[in-house]
DNA sequence: GAAACGTGGTC
DNA sequence: TGACCAAGTTT
């Protein structure tokens, strides 16, 4: 079997991404914190919707020190709207992990990397191979999709046997030269022509040896995951607010859904408990008027939303005033809010 | 192995 | 409109 890496390569030069915020000028190394950071962003998310998030985040933290210095609710602020807020808190704990055990310098030992909270095998070796041109295979949805027609691997990704034989394969093809090269190219080549729907074969540079091109079987691969059914969850959002239109807040534990964000005070969606979280907040708060009920939609399930907004006065000294927040929110919590008259 | 974990784009 | 999916990791 033939590696991939030389078509590839070359293919890279003339019609690879070279321009992406997170790359440095050509013949400078790449900044670690950058690649890092962005591949940290770019874990399940679309690279146009992190080019704003990154060029954002890197004006606010610019160094690995000012993200250690910054609180965590100041990263939740610049990291809100992008989900998967678990990663915003991991980042926080590995910029203080490298100043403290690294010397503000990031590790470039495999087995250090690794075990740096929310980097996971594919991350740490896109990590080293695109800031140091280290040996490490990566396999991120590109290279799943790219690989599995390539080879016409069987089977689904959520399947342990299929991602064996995928990490195998994308092991086989990293080459020993380049493999920073390599590995922005196979993700390119993924993102730009070997796209999941209507794939350029005509423009792929490996396209002779490809299996599923030479069966036009494309469409066919990677095999799609069984699909499930998503349960529906209904829950009250109480917007509890003061005289000066001050909003209660309140910060939700890391554990569950947006974890770590500040957010309304929740109860299930019926007259009792709606009414009896109220009285609990404060005897005098009152209800002024129940807003349209919205869906949000998560990977696995749907939330049906009925925000609510209840005059009470702030003797809970947690009402924040909304012009100045500097702290992360849900989604769906910003929308209501600014919505407010 | 399976489920949890966000959001926006696409068809 | 709703299902699917996008540079995955953690439990």
């Amino acid at each position: 079997m033939r590696s991939i890496s030389k078509p590839l390569l070359k293919w890279f030069d003339q019609f690879g991404r070279h321009c992406l915020p997170w790359q440095a000028a050509q013949d400078i190394p790449n900044n670690p914190y950058h690649v890092w950071l962005s591949e940290v962003m770019l874990q399940q998310t679309q690279v146009t919707t992190v080019i704003d998030y990154f060029n954002n985040f890197i004006q606010y933290f610019p160094t690995l020190a000012s993200l250690s210095n910054a609180s965590e609710d100041e990263i939740f602020a610049q990291w809100a709207g992008l989900g998967y807020y678990a990663r915003a808190r991991n980042l926080h704990t590995t910029a203080n992990i490298i100043m403290n055990q690294y010397q503000g310098n990031f590790p470039t030992e495999f087995k250090q990397v690794i075990d740096l909270p929310g980097v996971g095998e594919s991350t740490a070796g896109a990590i080293l191979a695109i800031s140091f041109n280290q040996n490490h295979a990566i396999l991120d949805g590109n290279v799943k999709r790219v690989l599995s027609r390539y080879h016409q691997v069987k089977g689904h990704y959520g399947q342990s046997k299929t991602l064996k034989e995928l990490w195998h394969l994308a092991r086989y093809h990293t080459p020993n030269e380049r493999n920073a090269d390599y590995t922005q190219a196979i993700m390119d080549l993924g993102a730009t022509l070997c796209t999941q729907r209507k794939p350029d074969c005509e423009q792929c540079p490996i396209q002779s040896d490809c299996l599923s091109q030479q069966t036009n079987t494309q469409n066919q691969y990677p095999n799609s995951k069984p699909k499930k059914n998503k349960p529906t969850r209904s829950i009250a959002m109480l917007i509890f607010r003061d005289d000066k239109h001050n909003i209660y807040l309140q910060k939700r534990p890391n554990k569950g859904i947006w974890g770590g964000l500040w957010s309304l005070v929740e109860c299930a969606d019926n007259e009792k408990d709606i009414q009896q979280t109220i009285t609990d907040f404060h005897p005098s708060a009152l209800i002024e008027k129940g807003l349209t009920i919205f869906k949000h939609s998560f990977t696995h399930y749907h939330l049906l939303i009925h925000p609510i907004l209840i005059h009470c006065p702030d003797v809970k000294g947690g009402f924040k005033p909304l012009s100045q927040l500097n702290i992360g929110l849900p989604k769906p919590v910003d929308n209501i809010i600014c919505q407010l008259d």
